[in-house]
DNA sequence: GTCTATAGCTAGATAGAC
DNA sequence: GTCTATCTAGCTATAGAC
């Protein structure tokens, strides 16, 4: 076996870049060949799938890095509610590099076609809410307000994402992680 | 001089769905030109500037659309700050057909590389918070607060759309229209 | 496992007849 | 103004040497 010449999580993170920034069709093998070190040739070794597979990839490492940084510490007993609430609202601004990055659900979400996303992506949503649920519930909420308040909380993060973006003005996703945090906080 | 065997608002018509469903990447001139009944060359002689100017003319034909059906009524002094504000909802309700259609916004904000279109969101985007601005204001809010509702309204319009796209679940983006109103009222 | 080279295709865009 | 036919460039993907 020869040692692959580049490791697997540099890989996925130069095609996660590409994706991120150009969307599925936007992103040609050529940008994900030069983000990841590797010739065209060499990523379809790693991905015999092509192009679909790469994207696929990227959803589950985010999925996974997600799971770790946000639902993991979101559920996390050891910890006291508030502290899980402000730690996991940290890992969310770090998903996001401050608001600069895009959802990843919104760059691959354009493309027709390929039902794989839009599963994945209805998964990864429900996930969010179900996460935001619970530790509303822990924090004294009734189950219709956490409810709402965790659906409230996934659109704010979406939205607050676009508008960050559209109007090139970070102050905005970090004040929405603010008025998330005391909404929660104060109820 | 030839007829039109399509009027320029069909085409207009054809061009916008392609592009808000497949974005502009995704949309190719095949299938814009089968969306408006021409052929590619035809097309190129409406648009010679290509794709581009066939997105920026989307783009220019939906702000009229929404300068007229959301801007307009919602500053028409004719009728009290209310009515308006339940119109001009209206009016968005209908531009993202209850929720089903993406915001062109979206749709074009994938690709890199075209300044024109970051230029237009921009500000685009600015006009809807200044519109939600001023009715807020003549609904009796204080500067401040019409302010952050309008940056609110924004983020929760925008927000909602993309997750009641990956959730399918329509009720998400007609309830937050309510909610919407009801803030505005209830101030 | 990585590479060079290239196949096969479809994209965006044009030429020129009518 | 619309069409058929076509160009060129870029795309995804593969073959086969090392």
């Amino acid at each position: 076996m020869r040692p692959q010449k580049v490791l697997d999580e540099e890989i996925l993170i130069g095609l996660t870049k590409v994706f991120r920034s150009k969307g599925y069709e936007g992103a040609s093998l050529q940008e994900l060949a030069e983000a990841t070190g590797l010739k065209k040739a060499s990523l379809y070794h790693r991905f015999p799938n092509g192009k679909k597979e790469m994207a696929a990839a990227v959803l589950v490492h985010l999925g996974k890095w997600v799971e770790e940084n946000v639902f993991q510490v979101l559920s996390d007993r050891n910890h006291p509610p508030k502290v899980r609430l402000r730690t996991g609202l940290f890992g969310i601004k770090t998903l996001y590099n401050n608001g600069k990055e895009v959802c990843i659900f919104r760059a691959l979400s354009m493309q027709a076609g390929l039902a794989l996303f839009e599963e994945q992506i209805n998964k990864g949503m429900k996930q969010w809410i179900d996460a935001f649920n619970k530790i509303g519930l822990e924090l004294g909420l009734s189950p219709s307000e956490a409810e709402k308040n965790a659906l409230q909380t996934l659109v704010e993060i979406q939205g607050s994402l676009i508008v960050t973006k559209g109007l090139d003005d970070l102050d905005i996703f970090e004040n929405m992680l603010k008025n998330i945090e005391n909404r929660y906080l104060e109820a």
